[in-house]
DNA sequence: GAAGGAGGTTAACTATGCTTAACCACGCGG
DNA sequence: CCGCGTGGTTAAGCATAGTTAACCTCCTTC
């Protein structure tokens, strides 16, 4: 029988690959913020079920079922928050959150409406094509993270870490949402960045920029 | 800390209160289809955390706080059958399960999102104004159960209790469903009705009739 | 008044899923 | 080669939430 709390580390792990790392037992434990204990033994049930291997280094790697799920369920978040943003108008840093809960809830007859809603392509309201898109692919599309972006340059902002309710609000208040234009006035000894917005100036530390994809604007003439 | 289990025996509770029967704890089991001892556990962590009360006589009575929480799922179930009927067009008995699912995951701020999009009035696609109406108060509405209705007499299908989807199911086949007509063309000695819906005749038991609350029509000439 | 049935509880057990504490193993630097 | 940190496991324990089996307590019916 397949839980919840199943189908997250199924997410989790399929998450983890997507940004490239490697996923062992205590990626998923920083991950998903539970104890290492919790993660052996959550191992133990999916491998009995045949959703995940685990290959001799302790590398975790999902079997042909377990992907199945995991994309099944990626899918519905990426339909959810969608639908919370295009149908019901929610704000953008509100929304993946209420798709982590919802989307374990939804049938393949809802997703099936959904689908026929809301269409196939389309980003979410953070800006990822798709939340499982890698950091190679994003780079090939042009985008690079406000961390490594130039002074002087102008930038608009693409997609943002989204797992981080607590840094989506801090942005929000900042006018750093997705589609904002922002420009990079200095980057300074101490890795911050100052930033110009619509907003007004601020200062913006590494952990922030490195979770904010951006793309390159045209220099604007003052 | 609330949990899904028992979310659900706060709404059996309502329901089953609101469908008049006494709420003792053989209610609860039969209503939510799990054993006695079940029931007992359960009962013991809701009063633990000042939920629910139990009468001397055994019977199941909800705290304020008890209560406001089945009265916040039944709203939510009910705005979550309504957008998956009015915004995705699902079919009218496939909704209660699904709503059963996702009312659990649903947050105050998707709460009024949905409020906001589709206003606090209308009816649920089953045709129930509310899932928690009594009997009583369908009465004074001039609604019949259809296992009550006469012969020769023609009325719209205005609810079909929602909880068993066998049953929708089985209607809606029969074309039985929210806003149908019907004729009542014989009442007969074995408590089953004869009926004409625009589909065919049928023969329907009395376990079905009574499901199903109907509307007088005129009666319409040959 | 004995028999029975309905309703409720206890007891024993299971599975999920989490915790902390303790321990083990491997690799790497001094 | 020793020590230490990283990573993983075992052990023990807890809460939730269910099961079946057994038993108790009424209340009703013959």
């Amino acid at each position: 029988m397949i839980t919840v709390s199943k189908e997250d580390y199924l997410k989790a792990i399929l998450e983890a690959e997507s940004e490239g790392e490697t996923v062992i037992s205590a990626t998923l434990a920083h991950w998903l913020s539970v104890s290492p204990p919790a993660v052996t033994m959550a191992l133990r049930r999916l491998k009995r079920d045949g959703l995940v291997r685990v290959l001799a280094r302790g590398e975790v790697r999902l079997t042909a079922a377990g992907r199945k799920i995991a994309h099944k369920l990626t899918l519905r978040h990426h339909l959810i928050e969608r639908m919370l943003s295009e149908v019901f108008g929610m704000e953008w840093y509100k929304i993946h959150d209420e798709a982590e809960r919802l989307e374990h809830a939804v049938s393949p007859d809802f997703e099936a409406k959904l689908l026929a809603k809301l269409g196939r392509g389309g980003a979410c309201p953070h800006g990822n094509l798709s939340e499982m898109e890698s950091p190679a692919s994003r780079l090939r599309r042009g985008l690079v993270l406000l961390s490594e972006a130039e002074a002087g340059k102008r930038y608009r902002v693409s997609g943002i870490y989204e797992r981080d309710r607590q840094l989506l609000e801090f942005l929000e208040a900042r006018g750093i949402r997705p589609g904002a234009e922002l420009g990079v006035t200095e980057r300074n000894y101490d890795k911050t960045l100052s930033i110009r917005t619509a907003a007004g100036n601020l200062v913006l530390g590494r952990l922030a920029a490195e979770k904010i994809w951006v793309s390159r604007l045209p220099s604007r003439p003052l």
